[in-house]
DNA sequence: AAAGAGAATTGTAATAAATACAAAATTAAA
DNA sequence: TTTAATTTTGTATTTATTACAATTCTCTTT
């Protein structure tokens, strides 16, 4: 279940995100890969079609979006951040063995906000860790 | 809400781990500090006591520790580990202004494991980031 | 079209948490 | 006491990420 968006620049735009070519790429990895790359990933998949793309641009870019709040910035063991273009709620199951991340159809109940009376909540986050199907079945 | 252990070699013991001086000071600093410490302010705290202590060896004892399920490690903006001698399964609010770390009574609900039939989960975490009460009220 | 201002990109250097590794020290066994 | 095993220590290394200044790009104004 891809992220859908007919218009790449206009989605851009419409986030106040001038739609330069390394950012229009970019996105369009992130779309594509569908599966919480990280920096590297998205930089090697891109090298093909523009050379000349820096990794700062990378992280800058990255940066840039998460500003903007058009991805979210997974840390589920610290080595790395991977990325998520789909910003709706939900959660996450990483695999310790070939460590692609599966998404969670769960959001945290609100019986929490109980708890953080007087506190301003700005994320939630709900992860598992542990050994996808796919791995177990080898 | 501090983590009562009447014995420290005795824990220790019984984990499998043997109570070295290090090991001791470096579990009575985290049982003391009951705020989920970083690396550095363990190491700082114990500097007085164990003027030999090596930072290396807080890595490897916390390392130690975690492999033995006496504590969890918590990676909340990849920016550095925190560790909570509370293994019970809780949740975690942090505040992006001074980096506290509080608990949260909240667990994953147990619906999550029909999306992940035929998975082996080892771990679940829920945290939450934000501005806490005490910063607001400033 | 040319010039200029502002923003984005790039390459390199710097940062910092965590680990690798081997030597020294400590502990336990014989 | 000797010896072996384990732990601790200091230093070097790794690696993801950021800092920063120079270059390039883009857009506006002349
Ligand atoms: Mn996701
Ligand atoms: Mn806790
Ligand atoms: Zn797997
Ligand atoms: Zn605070």
């Amino acid at each position: 279940m891809k992220k859908q968006i007919k218009d790449i620049v206009e989605y851009l735009v419409k986030h106040n995100i001038k739609p330069s070519y390394p950012r229009i790429k970019i996105l369009e990895a992130l779309i594509e890969k569908d599966s919480h790359p990280n920096v590297d990933e998205i930089y090697n998949s891109l090298l093909k079609d523009a050379p000349t793309l820096s990794k700062t641009t990378v992280y800058n870019t990255l940066n840039v979006f998460a500003e903007a709040g058009i991805v979210k910035v997974l840390i589920i063991d610290g080595k790395e951040a991977r990325y998520d273009i789909d910003t709706i709620e939900h959660g996450h199951f990483k695999c310790d063995n070939c460590d692609n991340i599966t998404d969670l159809n769960i959001s945290i109940d609100d019986k929490i906000i109980s708890e953080l009376q007087g506190f301003k909540i700005k994320e939630k986050r709900v992860y598992c860790k542990g050994i996808c199907n796919k791995c177990l079945s080898i």
